[in-house]
RNA sequence: GGUCUCGUAGCUCAGUUGGAUAGAGCAACAGAUUUCUAAUCUGUGGGUCAGGGGUUCGAAUCCCUUCGGGAUCACCA
């Protein structure tokens, strides 16, 4: 219809003014939900030809529009803007077209990387908002018509690896995550804590004794030994790797729980104590080449000052690699393994300038395809107290949030008297799909870009903006439309009078595509996220303004019906989208 | 200090390529159910879109500038 309105008005302009323009100049909008009419359609970039003012100018278009377009029953003139109003069968009608699927325009390959943690501590709010933006942008992607591949990128190697070690050898007394009773990454950072206080003392016994603050940090026995280890490990000391080995494999352990709890999945894990290597002898080859250059004291470097940038140490004096020496080792596999046309890093935004320079490295080293690589960096997670700071104990736990969540899930559920008639295990599966719907949808619904609060007491809030919100609508619909296959009533599509609130809720099942697409060409979850509630508004207006199940009339039942059931498959479709499950009862 | 980024209602957030009287939710207050799930719906109050200047028919949106918050600028990752 859009496109229609803005060829007939492309036809009017040559009719009226005899001014040749083209369709993307017509500015066509939704109109305003405080004036009557569709489609507005923008009067002030014609003035210049009509040399009209902008009230006559929308009366000439608008009486031209209406006799040229069928559906067109009416329009109005407020100021310079054109409301068209269409008719409303010509929306009835447009329920028969709405479904899920998204006929897009992209057939790309993409990766997404996200999640990527270290494994010297456990998950935390931060790595949350990670791993279910990398998951929903992924699906997001998938869902608009591209082969998407999820990564994730483990880093598995470093000084901060061999701290947890250090301290488990000096302090464990070989306790194990089932001796401990602990779940392996917790027991992993619990060391990795140990490391930090003992190597703290130290530091503070060597100021005490006289030293400067930078010079006892650099000094104290700890760090010594554990930079010690890591030499070992880079050597490929048995017993180090052992250790190593084993410690990581406990940190997996506790991370596959914690990824099944959030219900994230990845097709494809990476290493980095398997990429830094490649890393490595491509600095070599970028140094036959010209684009790096090596200082007297050995450490290779580029020179990046033309782009605006610093220049960047890319080999340390002693030969060993550094973060982007890995990452530039990294990105070659897997366009190696995979050939994407795109693929997305998502990291948060304090590594801006590590990817600009990453980004640019690759693009001197000539690798084309670098310009498919894109940085999704999203904003950090702030607490109501502050940042959150590890020192300070105020880091929140991803495994303990999930907990309270679906415990909160159960309380409020129990409370309203919700649960009679389930089974057990039912009621496990409500309490969590709640508990995780309202976390990954407060958690969702704000753009990545973006800094986020992350209220404890609001995110367990299940009215108003809030993913049980959207879940209630389906379930309500659903219960409906379980009760209408008892009673025998039909759920069909008929040409039907409907009323304005539900040609406002047609009106945006038509749109889920176009949101869709926005969302991916955006990399955004956010704008699913406030679709699916406006969508589950709208059906709530509808729901209390007419019947569904005692409307009279047979033909109207059905289309309700009918209706009520389009909008739960959209519902499902896009919470799916964000990784939440709708439950049939709640 | 250099670079980047953000600033919208008491709080948390929306705001399409610049378009009408800047919108939601929470919180506050007032209503709606003999009726299909009230985890719902309807209404009221609440704004110098950080301040100033510019571009134009028209600016929360684009440009400049001041102020304020954050990030980053490591032979850490």
């Amino acid at each position: 219809m859009e496109n229609t309105i803005k060829q007939i008005t492309v036809n009017a302009l040559r009719d009226l003014y005899q001014t040749e323009i083209t369709p993307e100049q017509v500015k066509l909008e939704p109109t305003n939900s405080d004036f009557k009419g569709d489609f507005t359609l923008l009067t002030f970039p014609f003035l210049r030809f009509s040399k009209k003012n902008p009230e006559q100018t929308a009366q000439e278009l608008g009486l031209y529009l209406v006799q040229n377009i069928t559906e067109i029953e009416q329009f109005n003139v407020v100021k310079g803007f054109l409301n068209l109003e269409i008719s409303p069968s010509y929306w009835v009608n447009k329920l028969v077209e709405v479904n899920c699927n998204v006929a897009s325009s992209t057939h790309q390959k993409v990766m997404v990387e996200y999640s990527s943690p270290n494994t010297n501590k456990p998950l935390h709010l931060g790595h949350v908002r990670n791993n279910l933006l990398g998951y929903s942008v992924a699906e997001i992607l998938k869902k608009s018509g591209n082969e998407v591949y999820k990564i994730n990128l483990i880093n598995d190697r470093g000084i901060h690896i061999c701290k947890s070690m250090l301290a488990w050898q000096l302090f464990g007394n070989n306790e194990t995550p089932e001796s401990a009773n602990m779940k392996g990454d917790h027991l992993v950072g619990k060391y990795y804590v140990i490391f930090d206080k003992a190597y703290k003392t130290e530091v503070a016994e060597l100021v005490n004794q006289g030293k400067a603050q930078e010079q006892a940090e650099k000094q104290a026995p700890l760090i010594l030994e554990a930079q010690e280890m890591l030499r070992k490990w880079e050597n490929g000391d048995a017993e180090v790797i052992q250790l190593w080995k084993t410690m990581n494999e406990w940190v997996y352990a506790g991370f596959e729980l914690t990824y099944k709890a959030l219900g994230v999945d990845f097709d494809r894990f990476y290493y980095e104590s398997n990429t830094y290597q490649l890393g490595k002898d491509n600095i070599e080859e970028g140094l036959a080449n010209g684009v790096f250059y090596r200082k007297p004291d050995q450490s290779v470097w580029i020179d990046l000052t033309e782009d605006g940038l610093d220049h960047k140490l890319v080999l340390r004096s002693d030969g060993t690699s550094v973060y982007i020496t890995q990452d530039i080792g990294t990105a070659l596999l897997k366009y190696q393994d995979y050939h994407c046309d795109k693929s997305i890093y998502v990291v948060g935004n304090e590594q801006d300038y590590h990817f600009k320079v990453l980004f640019l490295i690759l693009k001197k080293l000539g690798y084309n395809w670098s310009n498919g690589c894109y940085h999704l960096s999203y904003g950090m997670v702030d607490l109501p107290s502050g940042k959150m700071k590890s020192r300070e104990g105020t880091v929140v736990d991803a495994d303990d949030l999930i907990a309270e969540m679906i415990e909160t899930a159960k309380v409020k559920t129990e409370e309203l008297g919700k649960t009679e008639g389930l089974s057990e295990e039912e009621k496990q599966q409500l309490f969590r799909m709640l508990g995780l719907g309202a976390l990954k949808f407060y958690m969702l619904k704000v753009d990545p870009q973006k800094r986020m609060l992350f209220n404890p007491q609001e995110s367990i809030d299940f009215q108003g903006d809030t993913g049980p919100f959207a879940q209630y609508a389906f379930a309500r619909i659903t219960s409906m439309l379980k009760a209408a296959k008892q009673l025998n009533q039909e759920i069909a599509f008929k040409s039907v009078e409907v009323s304005s609130s539900e040609i406002a809720l047609i009106k945006t099942l038509y749109n889920y595509q176009l949101e869709v697409e926005k969302a991916a060409q955006a990399y955004s979850p956010a704008i699913i996220a406030h679709y699916a509630l406006e969508l589950a508004k709208a059906f709530n207006r509808v729901y209390n303004d007419v019947p569904f199940l005692r409307e009279k009339d047979d033909s109207k039942r059905s289309f309700r019906l009918f209706l009520a059931s389009k909008t739960a498959d959209i519902i499902q479709d896009a919470l799916s989208l964000l990784g939440i499950d709708c439950p049939e009862r709640m």
